[in-house]
This record gives C-alpha cells, structure tokens and sequence, in this order.
RNA sequence: GAUCUAGUAGCUCAGCCGGUAGAGCACAUCCCUUUUAAGGAUGGGGUCCUGGGUUCGAAUCCCAGCUGGAUCACCA
C-alpha cells in the first residue's frame, strides 16, 4: 500500500478494486443516456399527473443518508442538486445482487459519479425526489472532496482557504454554491456585449499576441525569443494600434476581446494576464461613444442582472443612463478646490507637494495631473461617471482637444472609485503621433519605465490615412467583479496566476533499498520525511539511527533496530552515490 | 518591494503562562426502509508548513525560509 495515501484515499482505491472484483467497470467507456437536469425535474414536476415522469440522470454524489434499506443521496449535475431514494429491492438485480448493500453502500463515496434512472415522486417530507430503479457506477473518485453543508443559505465548513480554492478551481466550483454562477455571469457578459456590437454591424477580430513592439498602452512587458528568428518578441500589453490598422484598411467598425499581459505587481485587482475589449468606430468622435459606452453597460447589466442596479460590498451603484460628465480639471477643482487650468510643470509640482502626494523629478506635466486626479479625485466617483479632456501628454494615441490644444478628446469612465473604461477621439494625425511618440521616448529616457515605443509601422499606416474614428477599451475582468459584486479579480477568473506548488520529489523505495536498507526500513525512513536518497548523506548516523529507534518503538513497529554501524553503513552508500 | 497576519486530521477550526495533540463534518465497523447541515453506537486517522535556535522538555517562545491573506508602494 502507498505510503503517501491517507486511509480514506486508500479505502477508495481498494473500492475500485473490489467494484472491478464484483465486474464493474467504475470507469466505463459507453455514453450514458440522460435525459434531465436536477432543476428541470424539479421546476417541471406536476403531482396531478398520475403518469410517472421517467428519468435518467447522472451527476456527483454529494452526501448519503443511509437508512437500512433505503437512502438518500443527493446527486449534483451541471444545473444544481437532486434528492435520489435508493432502495435496497429496487436496485438489486440478478446480475449484481450487491449492487445495494456492497456496491452502493461499502463501494460508492461522495464524490462518485453515478447514473440513475427511475421515475420523479415527493416524498413524506416534501422533497421532489427521483426514485431509483437502476443505479450505473460512472466514475469513481479518489480523493475525498471538502465536505460543505448549507442549510438557508449557510455554508457550514466552507472550503474557503483562497490558496485552495484558486490552485484546485475544480474542487472549488464542485463544493462551493455560487462559485459556477460567477462564471456563467462572466459568460453572459461577453455575449450580452458581442450582441451590443454585432446588432450594429461590428467585427470581431483576432490580432497578434506575441508582437515585435509592445505598443498601445503604458505599461511593462513581458519579453519572449523567437529562436528560429533569433529575436525577442513582446507578449501584448494592448490591441490597440492593430485595430487601428484595420480602420485604416477600411473596417468601419472592428472588437476584440484581447488577453493582455503586463508584468506589474499582482494584488487583487491586478494578474498578469487580463482581458480587455477594445472597439474602434469609424466617424465618430468621444461624445458619441460616451453615449455608446453607457448604453452597452446598461444592456449588459440589465441582460445579466435583470436589474441596473448592482451592489459592492455595502455601496450600492446604479448602471442606469445617463452617467454624469465632468472634465478632469473640474474634476480636480470639484474634489480639491484648486484650478490646475493653465499650470506648468512646476506650479503643478507645487501643487501636488502642498497637498503631500509622492512626486519626483521624472514626472512630467502629465504624470502630475493623473498623480493628482488619481490620490484625490479617482475615489469619490462610486456611481458611474466620465472624466473627460485629459491632459496631452499623457495621452498620446489621442486626438489633441478641438476647443484646447493642451487637452485630449479622451475620457474615462469611473465606476466605484476605479476605472473601468477608457476612450478616445483617436488621434489620427501621423505627424502629430510621431512628435507623440518621439515625446514618450524623451520621457522614457528621463526614466520613464512605462513610455511608449515607437511603433513606425503603425505611424506609416496613419500616413495612408485613417478616418476620424473614436475607439473604447473595457477592462472585462473589471466589469464582472462590478457585476457580480466580487471585490478581487481572482474571483473571476477561473485559473488566476499562482505561484507554483512546491512539490517534494519522492524516489522509490527501491532506490533506498539499492543501499543495502532493508525495505522495511527504506518505509520508515520515507514516512519520517526522507524522500529522496539525497537526503540521507547529509545526515548524523548517530542522531538518525536514534530518530529511527524511535520511530520504531513510537509506532510499535516491532521492527528488529539496525545497529549504529548499518545505519552509518547507510549513509556512506548514499554519499557515494 | 515593505509592514502586519496565518499555516494543527481529507475539510472547517480549538489548543492561554512551554509539560505525551482536540472537536465537528468526512472516513471505518455494526444496527436501522422516507431522511434533509439528519439516524444510533463504537473506532481509526497527525512531518502541528520547513529548517535552525532557546530549554530537561517546543504545536506553543526566538530567528530564517516557503506558501497564502490583508494593508501600503507600484500600476492606464
């Protein structure tokens, strides 16, 4: 027997074998027929009808009560959850004459895949229930799952542990209730949006993810190689400038939901990879898509939710249209009293500093003004609200302002302190976006970690022209947290990065025995933590041949005890190896 | 990256000032035909995260590490 199996994970593998032993498969290869879903059965039941309704289901068994000759189990498919009656003269068969008392009581566990047919009734306490007529063992499982109980809505011993739960998502979304609802919310999301945009006739589009120049947003890459063309090559941080190289080929409108990478710190609302959805519109300006944006927000809440109304921790936002308006500057001056309009670098410097905000000498006009929006503005706005007109220079994908020429056509859209949307009228004036870009490599050089590259290709594309066009990026993991009320974006996403387990390396009980350890002893010494030879030549052969004496009388081995002189014999065999 | 905090049975957790490790669920054995966080009785199960140190003695105290969580920093 395996030493590193808990008795339950032992119990269970000797289960498969006697389920084998009694001629059942308990991984078998044919489909099984069903026909129903537990919430199905249950919302269609109808006692009137003297017709039994038939049924086949199959699903994970998630808890038994077993009384003599009858039970219950409860059986969990893809939709919910399912009260199975088993009786003991039901389900026995001529073929398999156990199948109640050996197979389903001493072989199946929770966790176990099985198949009934049988037909639906309520039983005496009021629960609609599928009563058994055949069982089929469908899978085994062998580790045992968390066991959760609810009762009114209350977990009693939640597998809440975030490490677990994130490593072993599947275990996760078996036992926990209303962890598969976030995700299919994260489904209906993108559908709800991929509808908004096909109606008006949008193409969704794939673009490059590993691209030669990292460009179209602010923010470190992360660097790959190409080895048959020996060279580096940039995971995406955005889509953008591609998209707007469709325009430029003469899309009159062109999505894409783009997986971006970005190698920044990791909290909870931040992992490497995260997905945007980015939309350029020909013709139109950032007025229009601020009446695009709102209207597509309130469609997906309303097709999701069926409500505009979401609720995050204890505040409660409202999604209904129309969001409220409101220039950076006013912004500033609504939040601070202090009018920035007209300010240069160094009243700006003086500004942030009067209002003790962390600046330093690599900063420029832009950088100080999202410093001072972002410490004591970005916050206050819970319900949703655009911040317009943002300051040049740290905007350069973005059409200079057409009243002022220090400003941009840019807005944000602010939702619970934190942005979840951003948009331009696109800047589409090639010689103004080299100055730009040339302006990020200057800033770049003064230690600007985050400016932008150039990306002459993309300044070439503007040369043949592009139309005047407004485009919008959503952060999706954003706006699902924002919907389904999560507060950390490991909760939407279903495999979000962690660190990888450490997994000790075990050898085999026969490479401890190649060193003259007898086997008995080779076990020992693994259950008391030395897995791997390596381990051994390191050690004291007084101390171990102690621990091993020890070990020996504390677990009442009655093993004869090697003498100190086999034990350094050990030892020396494993240093020599 | 910094600070704080946690890691004990398959799961959820107790375990104070250091003295041979506990509970509930799960599991095993036996009894029991309609129960529902569901029966009853009995029982098995632990590298107390890892490695050092202090001590006669460490799950407990100290140091370092690993892995989480929270806060901050960073961050379109």
């Amino acid at each position: 027997m395996n030493i590193e199996l808990s008795d339950q994970e032992q119990y269970r593998r000797q289960s498969l074998t006697e389920l084998r032993n009694l001629g059942i498969e308990p991984y078998p290869a044919a489909l099984y027929p069903t026909n129903a879903f537990s919430t199905d059965i249950k919302s269609n039941f109808d006692e009137n009808n003297p017709q039994r309704m038939e049924v086949c289901v199959a699903g994970r068994i998630m808890s038994r009560r077993i009384m003599g000759k009858a039970s219950f189990v409860e059986l969990q498919d893809a939709k919910g959850r399912i009260q199975i009656y088993i009786t003991r003269d039901d389900i026995n068969t001529e073929a398999q004459p156990e199948m109640y008392n050996t197979v389903f009581k001493k072989l199946l566990d929770i966790g176990d895949f099985i198949g009934i047919k049988g037909y639906v009734f309520r039983t005496q306490t009021g629960e609609i229930s599928v009563h058994a007529k055949e069982l089929t063992v469908l899978s085994k499982s062998l580790r045992p799952l968390p066991i959760v109980k609810y009762k009114d809505g209350v977990a009693y011993d939640a597998f809440d542990d975030p490490e677990q739960r994130y490593r072993q998502r599947y275990v996760d979304l078996v036992v926990n209730e209303g962890v598969k609802d976030i995700f299919l919310k994260r489904t209906k999301v993108y559908q709800s949006m991929r509808e908004f945009f096909n109606t008006r006739g949008y193409v969704e589009v794939e673009t490059p993810i590993l691209q030669p120049i990292p460009g179209g947003a602010a923010a470190r890459p992360f660097i790959t190689h190409h080895n048959a063309l020996d060279m580096p090559l940039y995971l995406r941080i955005a889509d953008e400038l591609y998209l707007k190289r469709l325009i430029v080929g003469g899309f009159e409108g062109v999505y894409e939901f783009s997986k971006n990478f970005r190698n920044e710190g990791m909290d909870r609302t931040h992992n490497p990879e995260f997905t945007a959805m980015e939309i350029y519109v020909a013709y139109k300006d950032y007025f229009w898509m601020m009446d695009f944006t709102e209207q597509m927000i309130e469609k997906i809440c309303l097709d999701v939710n069926g409500t505009t109304e979401v609720q995050v921790g204890d505040k409660t936002i409202s999604l209904k249209t129309p969001y409220k308006r409101i220039s950076m500057i006013d912004a500033i001056k609504e939040n601070t009293g202090i009018d920035i309009e007209g300010m240069d670098e160094n009243d700006l410097r003086k500004v942030c500093e009067d209002l003790q905000i962390d600046v330093d000498e690599t900063m420029g006009k832009g950088k100080l003004i999202d410093k001072l929006f972002g410490e004591k503005c970005e916050a206050n706005y819970v319900q949703p609200t655009f911040i317009t007109d943002y300051p040049l220079e740290m905007s350069p994908l973005c059409k200079r302002h057409r009243n002022n020429p220090e400003l941009t056509e840019r807005f944000e859209l602010l939702v619970n302190g934190k942005e979840l949307a951003n948009a331009y009228s696109e800047l589409n004036d090639p010689i103004d976006q080299l100055e730009r870009f040339q302006e990020q490599l200057r800033l770049s050089e003064k230690g600007d970690d985050e400016a932008m590259f150039i990306d002459m290709d993309f300044v070439r594309a503007l040369e043949y022209g592009m139309p005047p066009t407004s485009g919008m990026g959503i952060g999706m993991d954003r706006l699902v947290m924002l919907l389904t009320g999560q507060q950390a974006i490991q909760e939407v996403l279903l495999f979000p990065l962690m660190k990888p387990e450490k997994v000790q390396k075990v050898d085999t009980k026969e490479k401890f025995m190649e060193l003259d350890i007898p086997e008995a002893w080779a076990e020992v010494l693994q259950k008391m933590g030395i897995k791997q030879v390596d381990q051994l030549k390191d050690l004291n052969p007084n101390k171990l041949h102690q621990d091993i004496c020890g070990f020996n009388k504390k677990n009442k081995l009655a093993l004869t005890n090697p003498s100190k002189e086999e034990v350094s014999q050990w030892i020396d065999n494993a240093a020599k190896k």
